[in-house]
This record gives structure tokens, sequence and C-alpha cells, in this order.
RNA sequence: GGUCCCAUCGUCUAGUCAGGUCAGGACAUCAGGUUUUCAUCCUGGGAACAGGGGUUCGAAUCCCCUUGGGAUCACCA
């Protein structure tokens, strides 16, 4: 093995990739690119219960969409591959056995016997007690016949690490500095669960030292776990790779960032509403009740999606995926990330991932924890947006809406001028969508609301926008070519000599009539796009439904 | 509760390790201005070293205490 670095990120196959462990990733990526060093994707999927290949797909495609290759690890694409695998815990279940071997052979491990149910009676027991838990080395009492003869009657039972007596509990972080615990906090912790699968304490220390991570970057949260890692990885002879724990990411309002934040606001919007039952029947009735009965009963992905939609409630975004749904670009998500824990100084904050590269480094980390701040987000992307160019934009449109907005993809040659309509104004690919609904809208089905700025552009004022409309919609019926310019031009010069010229007196009427609503595109543009068979079918039917209105 | 970690504008942060410019930038916010809607865009303003003790000529920066926040205490990772 040479002296090169090797970053790894090893995310459990748990469901989608969420911005905390996309950010571990980008840290890790972006370090080992710096320098020349190898990027590992190992998963960790020895808990069998929570494991789904699905899942794991989903993780390499939200890499991916961020830029992210992985040169070791499993297949996808043209990621993956090397010569230290395989890359899938649950298919490394010898190399596990061998190692715990080594430790039995120096009398490091031993069998342990007990219950799930037995330990968590101590575990209360030590809690009204008001200290912490540790194993009592119980089972290091039994005797080696006992033992013997427990696992000769297929006794369930785990394997235990005997933390020496001597053990060093201390390590340097590279974002905390030293740091270290007293002998008396660790106990002898499963290395081996009764399923026969290492924990993953046990495989972690393994895999990095067979896979030769020279630097773990990982969350804060496994601070703790580390002391656990570095007794084992010195039983075992392995060599200690240098540590940085990240901080977490919160919610603006202090939480945790989690995957429940969809449940959570689900069950509020509910709850606050009052209803009853699913709507529409978009989720059964049956998973509608089980959900509903327990606060610890989540519901799938698309289940709450599904019901989301139904629902009209906007889910927190919280994967990957959620960002890449509601157009952001993959580069300013990638960006916005770093930002949270590290920046590269000079007062530079947008970047993109050359530069990323090039001036990561570990100590720039900080220790605090971050909360994620949507607005900066999106006034990020749209910057990134606007510093498209219009070509670029339209491609990346065309690529987002066909895969979120398929009736927006099928615009066919419309969709160059939809694209160039919407660029400037933009923060998200979702936005561009938004407020053009009516470009997929039918003439017939078009409707109005009668809002407070649809009624003043329409009803109100000593001249209503309404009264406008007919000799508008003649004269632009009387247009004998239907551009931008020849469009403009009509509606100046409607606004001229019907509305003392000013425009917003004629265009929004206009707008109004035939978008549905009081925000489009630019007058022109909407216009254009509409074409003026739909643009006076829908004046048409506006001052019909208004016009009742009135009499009425 | 035990243990560990953290602490600069509302938010992300620069500055801390090698004490010494009115604590800098970005997002948000507020006030003006541009604009046919929305969104942009332009100009300007307010806004922070958690508190208390030390060390020092001098502390955001070093030390201690308090307070606050977080993580962890699984046969989950």
């Amino acid at each position: 093995m040479t002296n090169k670095v090797r970053t790894r990120f090893a995310p459990s196959p748990t469901g989608h990739l969420h911005v905390g462990g996309a950010r571990t990733a980008i840290y890790c990526w972006a370090y080992a690119r710096g320098r020349d060093g190898t990027f590992i994707l190992r998963i960790e999927d020895t808990d069998q219960k929570r494991s789904s290949e699905q899942a794991t797909f989903g993780f390499f495609e939200d890499l991916n969409w961020l830029g992210i290759d992985w040169d070791e690890g499993p297949a996808f694409n043209s990621c993956g591959g090397g010569d230290v695998g395989p890359y899938l815990q649950s298919q490394r279940l010898e190399l596990y056995k061998e190692h715990l071997q080594t430790l039995f052979d120096n009398g490091l491990a031993y069998y342990a016997f007990e219950t799930p149910e037995e330990l968590n009676e101590k575990r209360k027991q030590a809690r009204t007690e008001k200290r912490a838990y540790r194993y009592d080395r119980a089972a290091l009492e039994l005797s080696e016949a006992q033992v013997k003869a427990n696992l000769e009657a297929d006794m369930p039972h785990v394997i235990r690490f005997k933390v020496p007596d001597d053990a060093v509990l201390a390590f340097k972080d590279e974002v905390i500095g030293d740091v270290e615990i007293a002998r008396s906090e660790l106990d002898d912790f499963v290395i081996f669960k009764a399923d026969g699968y290492p924990t993953y304490h046990f495989a972690v220390v393994v895999d990095d030292a067979l896979m030769g991570a020279t630097d773990v970057v990982r969350g804060q949260e496994h601070l703790n776990n580390t002391y656990k890692h570095i007794v084992l990885q010195d039983a075992l002879g392995f060599e200690r790779p240098n540590y940085a724990h990240l901080s977490l990411i919160f919610n603006p309002d202090g939480s945790k960032m989690s995957k429940r934040d969809k449940d959570k606001a689900l069950r509020t919007f509910v709850k606050e509403h009052s209803i009853e039952s699913p709507p529409n029947g978009c989720i059964p009735q049956d998973v509608w009740e089980h959900w509903l009965s327990s606060k610890d009963n989540q519901l799938q992905t698309d289940e709450a999606s599904d019901l989301a939609t139904a629902l009209g409630v906007s889910l927190p975004e919280i994967n990957v995926d959620d960002f890449k749904a509601a157009g952001y670009l993959p580069e300013v998500l990638l960006n916005y990330l770093c930002l949270l824990g590290w920046s590269p100084g000079d007062d530079i904050e947008q970047f993109d991932s050359a530069f990323l590269i090039e001036k990561f480094s570990l100590d720039r980390i900080v220790k605090s924890p971050a909360k994620f701040d949507r607005a900066k987000l999106l006034a990020f992307n749209l910057d990134a947006m606007q510093a498209l160019s219009s070509e670029a934009f339209e491609e990346r449109l065309l690529e987002w809406c066909n895969e979120y907005a398929p009736e927006f993809a099928s615009l066919g040659n419309r969709f160059s001028l939809f694209a160039k309509a919407n660029h400037e104004r933009s923060k998200t690919f979702r936005d561009a969508i938004e407020t053009s609904k009516f470009l997929v809208e039918p003439d017939e089905t078009l409707t109005w609301e009668e809002t407070k700025p649809v009624k003043k552009a329409l009803l109100k004022g000593e001249l209503t926008g309404l009264s406008l409309l007919p000799e508008v919609a003649t004269r632009l019926s009387d247009l004998s070519e239907w551009t931008h310019a020849s469009i403009d031009g009509c509606m100046a010069q409607c606004a001229e000599e019907l509305a003392e010229g000013k425009l917003g007196k004629v265009a929004q009427p206009v707008r109004i009539a035939v978008a549905g609503s009081p925000v489009s595109p630019p007058i022109g543009d909407t216009l254009v796009l509409l074409g003026k068979e739909s643009t006076l079918k829908r004046i048409e039917r506006c001052m019909k439904f208004f016009g009742s209105k009135c009499d009425a």
C-alpha cells in the first residue's frame, strides 16, 4: 500500500442520501481529489433488517448527480472497481471472521449469552441510578465448559471485545483536536451480533485497515465511537488513520435535520386541518390508519410524497434528491453544503468543484454545528442560474422537465422560448414551470380566481381593465404577424391610445386573461408562447367569465 | 443523569493556533430607486465577540468558572 491519501465514504443503505451525508461525501472526495488520492465508496449493510438494494442504488445516483465519483467501490456508471473489495460489508464476512479469530487467539474476545431483554433491564436500572450503563463482564465468569455447552446447544450469543485494562483512549482529531476519555467509560462492546454479522465497530475497523483508509472523515456522532475503534485497531495491530469529525447540520429551528421531518410536516398538517381520511384515496386506508396510530410509524417515501401532493403540502427538502426535484443545480447544492462547516477564506463563497478540490483542507473545517439556511441556498441558485448561458439553461431545464415535468418537456419547438422567457426570473427550475402552468392548460379549462390583484387589474378604477379588453383583443386579432415586435408594438399603442400611456394598465388585464393569474413571463413572451388563436380564445372566455360576474 | 464536544450579526462564516486597524464578507432584514406582473437589478442603513473572573501595557483571540446548545451512553450504522 502506498502512502497516498485514501478516503472513504461509508453510508448505510437506509434510504436516500441526506444533506449531512452528502457533505461528508463531498469533503472526503475533495480531500482525496486535491491530493492525488483515492476516494472509496463502501456500503455498510451489516444490518440485514435495514438494508435494501434499491436504497443503495439511490445513493449512487445522488452522488453522481452532485458530480462525485469514486475510484473504488460498487460499480456504477464509470465509477467503482478496486482491488481491496468487495465494497459491500455483507460480502466481507470471511474477512471479519479471520480477524475475529486473531482476537480469540489473543484472548481478546469472548462469547456472551445474555438476551437483549436482560441487557435492557440492566440499562434501565443504570438509568434510574443516574449512571451510564456499562457491560458487567458477567460472561467472563462463565467456565470454558459452560461456554462450550452453550454453543453446542445453539444458544443465541454475541461476541464481545475484551477491552485491555491498559487501553489508550486518546487520539488527535483533525477538526476537534486532542480528545480522550477515562478507561472506565469504555465497556466490553459487542463485535459480532447474534445473527453472525459483525457490528459496525468491528467491520469499520477491519475495512478501513484492509482498504488502506488514511483519513476518516465522518459525522460527529461517531466521535464517541472512535475510542472503540482505536482500541480495536491496537488489538488487531492495525495502523491508525487520521480522524476528522464533522459537526452536525441542523434545521433553522435547531432540531436535527432528519428524514423524520417530512413525516412530521405531514402529521402536523393532517392534525391542524383535522383530516380524517386519505384524500382521493391517495394512500390505502389501512396504511393511513397504521401511520396515524403511532408517531413511530413512518410512511414510505413514495406514500409520503403521494399524500403530500394530494394535500398540497410541500415537504421539507432533506435528501439530495429532494433538492434535485425542487429544481436546484447540483453544483450549487455542492457549493452550499461545503460552506456549512468549511470556508476557503478570503471572503470567497461561491465556487466550483475545481476550486474546492484545490483549496479544501481539514484544518479549515469549523467545529461548531451549522443550521441549514434555505434562503441562502436559493440565492446561490439564482446567481448560478443567471450565470448560465441561455443555451445551457435551456438544456438543463429540459433535462429537468424530462424527469419532473414531462408536460413541459413536450412543448416541442416552443420549449426554447419557454426557457428564455423564464431564465432570468427563475430561482429554481421548478419556478419556471410554476408560473407557466397556463402554457400546458387547455384553453377551455382555464379558470380565473378572483384574488385581489386580479380584481384590481380587471375590475377596479374608473377605467377597468375588463373594459379595455375588447378593443385590445380586436387590435391583436388584426395583427398580420404574431411576433414579439408586433405584439409589443400593439400593446404599446393600446397603452398610448387607451390608457394614458400606462403599459401596465393594458398588459396586466391581458396577462390575467390568458394566464389565469397575475404572474407570467413578459407579456410579449407570454402571447407568442400561447399563439394567436389561444390568446384570442382566452381573452374571449375571460371577458365572458367576468362579464357575467358584473351583471350578477 | 454520566461522558465527550461546541459557543463571533437572525443565519453561514472571516479573524483565534503565532494577543495590538472603527470585528470583514455573504444570505436574510429594513429604507429608497428601476421595472408591463412576478422575479430580478441598483443605492444605502441597522445588526455579533453568551456571562463572569483572571494573565497582559493591551484579550474575540490565552487560562478558569458559569450559562446555553449538541452528541453519545444498542446484538443501528
